[in-house]
DNA sequence: CATCTTCTCCTCATTTTTGAGGATGCGGAC
DNA sequence: GTCCGCATCCTCAAAAATGAGGAGAAGATG
């Protein structure tokens, strides 16, 4: 690839570099790159979905795009949608015309009932992957009355792509880490691997914060035997030798 | 600003983007985009300083430079280094004429006896900072016997700088969180803050680990009585109410 | 030298935890 | 219905940890 830049679009570049290192909240970032990749590729819609959702996050982040119709999408569309499986499969930016031939594209029910409702017509998309998978997905659309997308245009949305793909990945196995050190995650997987009843969890939740079984007794509202009782299953389960063991065991950071 | 870009200068942009996304070793970062800047920069020299070193980090990162010039710098001349402190006082990349006159510059003993011998002569920096204090720096040069840097020069250098303080700022607070979450460094700040012995640092690291007190004692290689002397005064310097709650705060990720 | 801290070890009493046996009632699965 | 897992409660005994009181030796500090 050998293209020049005007200066409003090395203008741009500077800005999504600054956000792509900037922006820690991956909603945020894709709300962000799409905005400046409208402005950079002069188009007029933005979709971006990851499939993996998480905290709160629906996986779709759209601009420009009709509220309802997106509803649709996500009830039935999405199901019948025969572009995205080709793109992925594209190891890079790719053109709609790319993966499928106008003239099929124009008939289908995706095409009729959804994309030209909002009035979709020219497209590109770009999809990241790691070695753990697909991490999320750049979509950019411009109406039916514009010009379609060059191979330029492919070349700027592949470079921003790659470092796209890389920050969502950074992100990712950044939360990942975070939800390693959680401690009430920490000890909900170490209660189902070790298979403890929900009561036993109750237990080792208060025990994991050093309590004694006085006080856990009182928190559950049960008779101290009965902790105890539930402590010597929890210890069966897990062959924990102490109940410092087990506080380690919950509490470290890395098992 | 408002700066074109030719095909060539397109692609390094590009390629930094990705290396400041994708390189997560300060260090590494450093070096990488150090080359990218002499390449896209047409420059000779490059070094990169951070003030806060870490992990085996000497804080200097240099290209093109001598071994030996740069023995001398890290221990005579960058006391007596007449403009790093005004390039600190930028808010933004400026040229070395922009801190200091060309002729006040040229009587300097740190020119002629230090950049002068490495052929040093058209310099740049940028001076990242965040809230808590200096990022690191970027230092660009040219040889005398080349053109001086233009004012396009600092765009592209202050528009790059931008992006690699917020990538530094990224890589030293994930370092911080690291070092927040790792026992050994948890168990020895909990040590201090509470002025504990030396032997009872001892004591709480196999404690912390959720050990006996007998086991404490054979690692240890003191009777049992000793180990137990040693807790209580840990208890006793701390305020714990018990072994459990003393391992919970060793072992807390966060307190 | 006297004083202080630290490390080492001790006793005695008490509380807490662990391990081993139970028993009862409840609700779902076969 | 019978069986099984679960939650609840119990006793008794042993092991571990906590709290309080020490004492002696080594070393640093005034």
């Amino acid at each position: 690839m050998l293209t020049t830049l005007s200066g409003r679009e090395t203008n741009l570049l500077f800005a999504i570099m600054e956000d792509m290192v900037a922006i820690r909240d991956a909603r945020k970032l894709r709300t962000q790159i799409g905005e400046r990749l409208l402005d950079l590729l002069e188009a007029d819609y933005f979709a971006s979905y990851v499939w993996t959702k998480s905290d709160g996050d629906t996986g779709g982040v759209y601009l420009n795009m009709d509220e309802s119709n997106l509803a649709a999408y996500e009830s039935h569309y999405q199901y019948c949608d025969p572009i995205t499986p080709r793109f992925r499969m594209c190891q890079r930016a790719a053109h709609v015309e790319q993966v499928i031939s106008r003239e099929q594209f124009d008939r289908t029910e995706f095409y009729n009932d959804f994309l030209a409702r909002d009035g979709l017509y020219h497209g590109m998309n770009y999809h990241a992957y790691s070695a753990s998978g697909h991490l999320g997905d750049l979509r950019i659309w411009r109406g039916g009355n514009r010009e379609t997308f060059q191979e330029r245009d492919l070349e700027l949305l592949d470079a921003i792509g790659a470092a796209f793909g890389k920050a969502l990945g950074n992100l990712r196995s950044d939360a990942e880490k975070l939800r390693d050190t959680d401690p009430r995650i920490r000890v909900a997987n170490w209660a189902s691997q070790h298979g403890l009843t929900a009561r036993e969890r109750d237990v080792i939740c208060l025990l994991a914060e050093g309590r004694r079984d006085r006080e856990i007794a009182t928190v559950l509202g049960v008779s101290v035997t009965t902790v105890r009782s539930h402590l010597k299953s929890i210890f069966q389960k897990s062959g924990a030798s102490s109940r410092a063991n087990l506080i380690v065991s919950l509490n470290a950071p890395v098992q």
